[in-house]
DNA sequence: TAATAAATTTGTATCTATTACAATTCAGTA
DNA sequence: TACTGAATTGTAATAGATACAAATTTATTA
């Protein structure tokens, strides 16, 4: 799977510096494809890391963001929800138990920016909603 | 335009019991379709009824939504915002000013919910996002 | 290497959207 | 008119996110 080399190779791509910290927020991201909140983050990263700050994984994320490291999904009205994955897919979201779930395999023509709306759209956010199989069963 | 007693009356639609604050709020958004916040809606309304609470608000568009009157956007981090058209259209967010524009003539095929999935997909939201032409010009 | 400057991290305080909840008010009915 | 339940209100509490200054780490220069 991935290491903190690799993880440390992946911010140089987007021209970030690699801290200590910025590497393990990454190599989290790049590990989990759940759509982790800042405080999942956190809370995972803080026991091998005790002097981890939260204000740190908010400050790491804003500067992926910038650097289009990872995009930002706003489909869960509590938090923020990240994603290493910056190709075009949709996402799905549990409105039981609230889990994020990748929709891939969606046709790419509902990733196109629409024409002459007369704005300048630079960005698509297909996200779907309802009970996963999980909270149905139960 | 819409009266008060076009709004009470859609309000009675969707089995909503109407008080003059309810028709109120439903008022609004009929008249503004411009997928209001909370405190919008709060701060318009309050002028011409002092004793309106915030709280009220609250519970108003909460129980708008349970009773599938009105639709809540998940584009804008900060705020809830909602829509009285609950049909198939998409939403623009300008990430500089902030506000939220109605896509209308996309493709049906973008609303249409995937199949085999795994889930019990029940809604679809279509965000898209970057700058509107006001604030591109300034 | 030592000293200095710059960048990063940290902790605390603050802000703000939303919910919880109890008290009050209102509407409908006997 | 008195009573019952629903709706409204105000306050307090919760929680995600940001502001900011102090402390620490990293980089740069003498």
């Amino acid at each position: 799977m991935y290491t903190s080399i690799q993880s440390h190779r992946y911010l140089l791509q987007f021209s970030i510096k690699p801290s200590v910290q910025r590497t393990a927020v990454m190599e989290y991201l790049l590990k989990n494809r759940t759509h982790p909140t800042i405080d999942e983050i956190y809370l995972a990263l803080s026991p091998s890391m005790p002097t981890l700050s939260k204000t740190t994984v908010y400050n790491t994320l804003n500067l992926f963001l910038e650097r289009g490291a990872v995009q930002q999904l706003v489909i869960d009205e509590k938090n923020a929800r990240y994603d290493v994955d910056t190709t075009s897919h949709g996402h799905f979201i549990c409105k039981n138990c609230g889990k994020v779930y990748d929709i891939f395999n969606l046709s790419p023509a509902l990733f196109e920016l629409p024409k002459n709306t007369g704005f300048n759209v630079h960005a698509v956010e297909i996200s779907y909603s309802g009970v996963c199989n999980e909270c149905h069963q139960n």
